[in-house]
DNA sequence: TCTGGGGTCCTAGGACCC
DNA sequence: TCTGGGGTCCTAGGACCC
């Protein structure tokens, strides 16, 4: 059979589990099924207690009069996720628990279990790389994946695959998602959300106009929203009003990557590829605390949970077998500006007492007169455990432009 | 009753080198 | 002595995303 070959159009899914750290939790209160439900809050010790207790029961109803204090949250936490029937109250995601309690007084709050979602994407990721082999993994509950060389990646656009993926996961786990199937990363994104929950919407290049161009230019995945606050005070609303402008123009107001950026991006185009696999850039863990510190005052709490910061960093180096270079701080103060420092030192580590060490000398050149929400420690210039054994065996003294320097000082004898 | 935690990428200035 | 230009690394802050 000779049949010729039709050009594959490149065709880009988007996947994104619905309401995800909800459904999970539907799985395991089934009777919450229509009510609305919101996940998050602070971190209570006791919650983990809580949950073996009471099994499959419910647990807590927001506000029950003196929330949060009387449950032991510590009222700074804020809405990971909601369910729909939450959200019809205008309860979202990063939401304050206490405005989510206003908006929406008969929600129920479960507290966020991550080891239980993480378990959930792996399993819908393993059934998915089943079917498509190309993936790019974007989170707990997002992937992208490339149907152009799948089986059946080309019928009906898409549709058909995404079906099959769609009913696979469901079939393995009870959970619904939403997939759109576009001609690159971007479109496939905003084609996520057209039919959610539990759709498939398809996007071709002559749909720009028609499907993309109405949107608001919040929906492009990386306006945000000051480019968005930016755009609008330029008049310009809709994707289809910023595909209007000049490039220059645009370079003009948003420097010019940016800028150039964006034009492409209101007109459709996108040459991302799939990233495949990738490395961690950095590590870092943080903590907000129940009440705002002092570096004076609190110095023994304060030093207490800089130190088991700290601790976790270097747990999450070993974990994940890399050293680190750089170490560094992050602090919030009580009225919510944020400062960093951080320090590269000559060698890597992964030590808890180096770490602690350099991070505590970060904390030294930081004002400390204002009281404190938020500490973080962050290591990055990371390299893999074997790599950098692979280095110390070979004794590459790296600095190549010491390589470099030796190469030129040889060029005159050099016939 | 303000605003979690874990990330990535970009910008911009200064140091330092060629 | 002055001028210039490119490149890399480091540091701080900020936008954005999940």
């Amino acid at each position: 059979m000779s049949t010729p070959q039709l050009a594959n159009l490149r065709r880009i899914a988007h996947l994104d589990m619905d309401a995800f750290y909800a459904s999970v939790e539907l799985l395991r209160y089934p009777q919450l099924k229509g009510l609305p439900v919101v996940i998050g809050g602070g971190r209570r010790p006791q919650d983990a207690d809580l949950k073996a207790q009471q099994g499959d029961r419910p647990l807590h109803r927001i506000p029950l009069a003196a929330f949060p204090r009387l449950q032991g949250y510590s009222g700074r936490g804020v809405i990971t996720t909601a369910t729909y029937a939450a959200r019809q109250f205008g309860v979202g995601s990063a939401m304050g628990l206490m405005k989510a309690a206003k908006l929406c007084p008969d929600a129920i709050l479960l507290p966020v279990d991550f080891a239980e979602y993480r378990h959930y994407s792996r399993t819908f990721k393993t059934i998915i790389l089943d079917i498509a082999p190309l993936m790019e993994d974007r989170g707990i509950d997002e992937v992208y994946i490339d149907f152009t060389q799948v089986p059946g990646g080309q019928r009906e656009g898409g549709r058909v695959l995404a079906r099959l993926i769609q009913k696979s996961i469901f079939d393995a786990t009870g959970l619904t998602c939403s997939v759109g199937v576009a001609p690159n990363k971007l479109l496939a994104k905003m084609a996520s959300e057209f039919n959610k929950p539990n759709g498939i919407a398809i996007v071709y290049e002559d749909d720009l106009e028609s499907k993309i161009w109405p949107l608001a230019c919040r929906k492009i995945n990386g306006i945000g929203p000051r480019a968005d606050e930016k755009l609008q005070q330029l008049g310009i609303r809709t994707i289809g009003e910023l595909a209007q402008q000049d490039v220059g123009w645009l370079i003009d107001h948003f420097g010019q990557k940016t800028g150039a950026w964006m034009f492409d991006a209101a007109h459709g185009i996108d040459p991302r590829p799939l990233v495949l696999e990738s490395e961690p850039v950095s590590i870092s863990r943080e903590t907000t605390f129940e009440r705002d510190l002092h570096a004076v005052r609190d110095k023994a709490e304060l030093g207490a949970i800089f130190t088991r910061l700290c601790a976790q960093v270097a747990q999450d180096l070993a974990r994940k077998s890399y050293v680190c270079k750089t170490i560094g701080i992050k602090l919030r103060y009580d009225d919510f500006k944020s400062v960093t420092r951080d320090v590269t030192l000559p060698d890597y580590t992964a030590d808890a007492a180096t770490i602690r060490h350099h991070a505590g000398l970060c904390l030294k050149r930081v004002p400390l007169q204002q009281r404190l929400r938020l500490l973080g420690v962050r290591v990055g210039s990371l390299m893999t455990v074997a790599e950098h054994l692979d280095r110390l065996k070979h004794k590459t003294p790296e600095p190549m432009h010491a390589v470099q320097t030796a190469m030129d000082l040889e060029l005159p004898d050099a016939p």
